[in-house]
DNA sequence: CGCTCAATTGAGCAACTTCAAAATTAGTGG
DNA sequence: CCACTAATTTTGAAGTTGCTCAATTGAGCG
């Protein structure tokens, strides 16, 4: 993970995405002169479940995942975290280790802001504060969701709902492919199935003309019937 | 639902359970005298998914089930609240639908607090703000666990789990049964299974003495065993 | 071009679901 | 307190779905 000091948040458009987008420009410049910019390379650990975090990362660029590893020694990928997602923040606000490991999906860029900065903006600023607490309770509902899906719809359903979901939130390459291509497993790991059966359902899917295949890249070519599997049975 | 007003918030001692209690007497007063106490009865509806709340209900007495149905007409449990639990919170901070049906598992005491007093201090009291959003932050937490869990344990794992829980939570009546029974389709219904397949793994862990029943309600014999079933297969 | 990792397919097995019926328990009013 | 009704729990059996292990094919990369 390489990391160095470059820009200025006043002037970062991605802090309109989260919590950040309330602070005065003077708060920002307290927090621009502590920041640091790091790289992750694909496939980078950015912290790992367990871990003492003493600051958050801000994502600029790039996709991660925040999965848990149980004891069967299989992952389960909680969330997908893209530009404007803050890492981390949950353990800061709690301080408690992490819940979850951050790894990089593809390369990325983010800043590492340092705990205290943010203390300080929680304790002081309560417009801050409760634009985390807003965006820690849509967390929340997403994740009140997830487990609904998990416990009541079948491999088949909650495999079409996150095509769907990649397509939407990560749109299309020029070849009509969606833009966001994750393994096999990492679809099965969010999906919580085995990456066989994950593999079986998309050849099925295939089968069935609801999507077609180019190497791990995948297209929809027939949403509507994607939606009705995700919906009925 | 019966509702009238009754005692002072100043002197209330559930208030110490909840973010509440970061509150000054002045601002306590403000709230005691617009809130109402209402008193629920078993098996009563609190609120149901998709309303609009105008404020939340702290719980005094009683236990709660947070459950969310989906297309296929079964519930999913995600939560149980009891004691100091506020219900609601979530909606009233992002100003949502409510997500969740909040329905009484025995009879309830609870104190309704309008939505406006709420957001008066999240929007001033930046303590208060954050202990709002500490507690969300943990909520958070155990929601993910419950997606790693529902994603990747058994249901006999599961249902060993909810049975420790409600021991350790609940504590044991004078009999030495868990103080609190949930139905076995409740139970069902936290741990994302059919009814059936519950109380056929309540009956197999009776058979290996892992526990007894009278009617309802359960006693944890091996607690040890039981622990061991959580973790390992 | 060969190496390595990811994707795919096959087959057998275990877990879970569903529908249906029987037994038990809880709740109600007399 | 008892009897009766309604609700819940329990059991059976058949059918699906999903899991695991093992072997094969294919794709990407130096």
């Amino acid at each position: 993970m390489e990391h160095h000091q470059e820009g200025r948040c006043e002037n970062c458009i991605i802090r309109q995405l989260n919590a950040l987008k309330t602070l005065s420009k003077e708060e920002l410049k307290k927090i621009s002169d502590s920041k640091v910019t790091k790289a992750v390379k694909k496939g980078e650990t950015i912290f790992e479940e367990g871990e003492r975090l003493n600051g958050v990362f801000c994502v600029r660029k790039g996709v991660s995942k925040l999965s848990k590893s149980s004891e069967n020694g299989k992952d389960q990928i909680v969330k997908i975290a893209t530009k404007g997602e803050v890492l981390g923040q949950r353990s800061v606000v709690t301080e408690e280790l992490t819940n979850l490991s951050a790894v990089a999906l593809n390369d990325m860029e983010m800043c590492y802001i340092p705990k205290r900065l943010l203390e300080e903006n929680i304790n002081d600023n309560s417009a801050f504060t409760k634009a985390v607490l807003v965006k820690m309770a849509e967390d929340l509902r997403f994740a009140d969701n997830v487990i609904v899906n998990m416990a009541q719809k079948t491999v088949r359903q909650r495999i079409a709902e996150i095509l769907l979901y990649l397509e939407k939130n990560f749109g299309l390459d020029s070849e009509g492919y969606i833009a966001m291509t994750l393994s096999r497993e990492d679809i099965a790991n969010v999906v919580g199935t085995a990456k066989e059966a994950c593999i079986r359902m998309l050849s099925s899917f295939k089968k069935e003309e609801l999507i077609s295949t180019q190497g791990k890249r995948i297209q929809l070519t027939n949403k509507k019937a994607l939606n009705t599997i995700v919906k009925g049975l």
